[in-house]
DNA sequence: GTTTGAATTAAACGTTTGTTTAATTTTGCA
DNA sequence: TGCAAAATTAAACAAACGTTTAATTCAAAC
């Protein structure tokens, strides 16, 4: 199914890159054959139309992302702790390793209202709110976490953070006119930040007996 | 400087709703004249061009948004928990009741590389972190919040949070095929309990002694 | 070497876009 | 009422867009 030449998948990198960098509409497919060196008429040949084209992209790295995913939803963790930790990892590692495309997939998912991508988008986040839950419930069978952990927040936090320090990072970048070696430095560095503090913010948080029960 | 007659602030909510909803790109000056009833060359005459009709969005929404913020940066509270509660409670009220603006900033921020609205919206992120590390040190100084926080990563988990939390209840109202009155409560259902649950997160990961101090 | 189908090309197509024009109507003021 | 400026209109404009066409090149099989 998901068997692309060298040249389709060659469309499909310059297509995400530029998607990703100066927005779907704004990327005419004249761009993306001249990045790519390629003739106009290639894009329609081979995947029939942008939007099609989209629609491979989004696809392909779903593929790839949800089955990670489900991997790590049958892994064996020894510890609730340990579990947290690892999802943390697992969803920086992802958004990171995947900016691009998740740059492209959270611009889009803003004016989607229907149709196959709806669908995808939908089903990665149900997905997203089921591996949180699994963590959080194994924490709470044990009685390490505290009840009334809310896994729609929860999973809001996790995803929204790391998008949102992506976001800012690239404007510091551009404002402190780093170059790209530098940016990525920058990225990387906070990155590894966020990624400690959530850990202590999500442990702090999940042990944190509710001083408002009653509320 | 910011006095617009009605029929220009018809077309500018108009044109704010579309944006919002079908994105920047996607809606043509025919579907704001259409939507708002008006003639197409209206947009051209009141505004001059698109790009500027969205800069004088940008700069309306900013000015009011930006306004609030520094006042709140110079208000007195109490103690350092009540200014923190204060933070989250204006970040998440400013970014529900102006939803729409934050949606179209939020996307068109994905994409601006520089330009008097990259600028705008630098200044912004900017301000929001001032006010977050406002809030920080205050507690920091009388000695009930611990000494590493990180105010880039705090602020992004803030505004993250809310924006990711509105993007999944938009997802799971359109799942459900809630109406818009359903929508409505089903989101600020989902916002109240961010509220409550962001301040327990942070207040206990603001008081949480640091576990890993030497890491 | 010929044939067959895929790959590639330059050119053209029709549509939509943002914007402008030029004419007309409305408004506010003397 | 008369007049000048502002507001409004329908029509037209050029440019850019996604897509298609028809011709040509290429590659592999026989």
């Amino acid at each position: 199914m998901n068997e692309y030449s060298e040249k389709q998948l060659l469309i499909m990198d310059t297509a995400l890159k530029l998607f990703a960098e100066k927005g779907y509409d704004k990327t005419s497919i004249r761009d993306i054959a001249f990045a790519a060196d390629v003739n106009v008429a290639m894009v329609s040949y081979y995947f029939g139309s942008k939007d099609k084209l989209l629609e491979a992209l989004f696809s392909k790295h779903f593929t790839f992302i949800t089955n990670m995913l489900e991997n790590i939803l049958y892994e064996k963790e020894s510890s609730a702790f340990e579990k947290v930790d690892r999802i943390i990892d697992v969803f920086i590692d992802t958004l990171y390793s995947r900016q691009l495309f998740n740059r492209l997939m959270t611009r889009e998912a803003s004016i989607i209202h229907d149709g196959p991508l709806f669908d995808m988008i939908l089903d990665m986040k149900t997905k997203n709110r089921k591996l949180v839950e699994r963590a959080v419930k194994s924490g709470q069978r044990i009685g390490v976490f505290r009840k009334d952990v809310n896994v729609f927040f929860l999973s809001s936090v996790l995803i929204g953070s790391v998008n949102q320090l992506l976001a800012n990072c690239r404007y510091e970048a551009k404002h402190a006119k780093l170059n790209d070696e530098e940016r990525e430095a920058f990225k990387k560095k906070n990155i590894e930040i966020l990624r400690k503090h959530l850990k202590q913010m999500f442990t702090a948080y999940l042990t944190h007996s509710n001083s408002t029960d009653n509320a």
